[in-house]
DNA sequence: TTGACACATTCCTATATGGACATATATTGT
DNA sequence: ACAATATATGTCCATATAGGAATGTGTCAA
């Protein structure tokens, strides 16, 4: 099987910087694709695609309003995603864990 | 350009929900790679596979203790994506947005 | 009506996936 | 030395990207 394609929810969808990015403008209040076009520095319909993309998972809605389309965010599919994260809040405090890593990796390298 | 590959971070990695399954065991405590297959119903590459991908996002860690490798979680690469999304906590209670996007989409459907 | 504007969709391509399967490597017990 | 065990890696494949470019669709203004 390939990897879950990025409409399957809200884990995949937000994991492209890009839409995060949307996100980050819509944040702010409701805006036309162009505003957010202008925002990224993107091209236009690969801006178009990620609002697909964050459309068919509910994080954005919708809204025509003449020749512009009207883009608001929905928070709530974030929601899993900050229930499952929130587990592993109380425990991201220990300091020496990445350097032990670091150092079993070396080892492991060495040792081909 | 394709999807960024999944050990570009934590978003990417930890979209897949294998990947997720594997941590929460990890949560209990430092664990071979059997117990997790166990857990899992996966096949042995296949967690293998998704090991290598949380260890080169620095999500898990491993220790060699004879001829098995006991992992263990550091959640520390999780705190990106809790910091991002806890800028949305506060707004996800709004509960007509949902129904609005559908009726906006159904419109646009039905306009073909 | 015509043109300009705002936005969406389609086609293209390089790239990476996740699982199935087979195989390599290292460690232990006998 | 050898077999069994634990884990990692490599190969194959179907599938889905994200961006670039071109094109389609709807709406406003003159």
């Amino acid at each position: 099987m390939a990897r879950a394609p990025t409409t399957t929810d809200a884990f995949n969808a937000v994991a492209e910087p890009r839409r995060r990015q949307i996100l980050d403008v819509l944040s702010a209040g409701e805006r036309p694709v162009n505003d957010i076009v202008a925002a990224l520095g993107l091209a236009q319909p690969q801006v178009s695609k990620h609002l697909r993309v964050l459309r068919e998972v509910g994080l954005v809605h919708a809204r025509d309003d003449g020749r512009r389309r009207l883009y608001r965010l929905n928070s709530r599919p974030l929601k899993p995603i900050h229930d499952w994260i929130q587990t592993y809040e109380a425990s991201w405090n220990d300091r020496f864990d990445a350097f032990d890593d670091v150092v079993n990796d070396l080892k492991r390298e060495e040792g081909r």
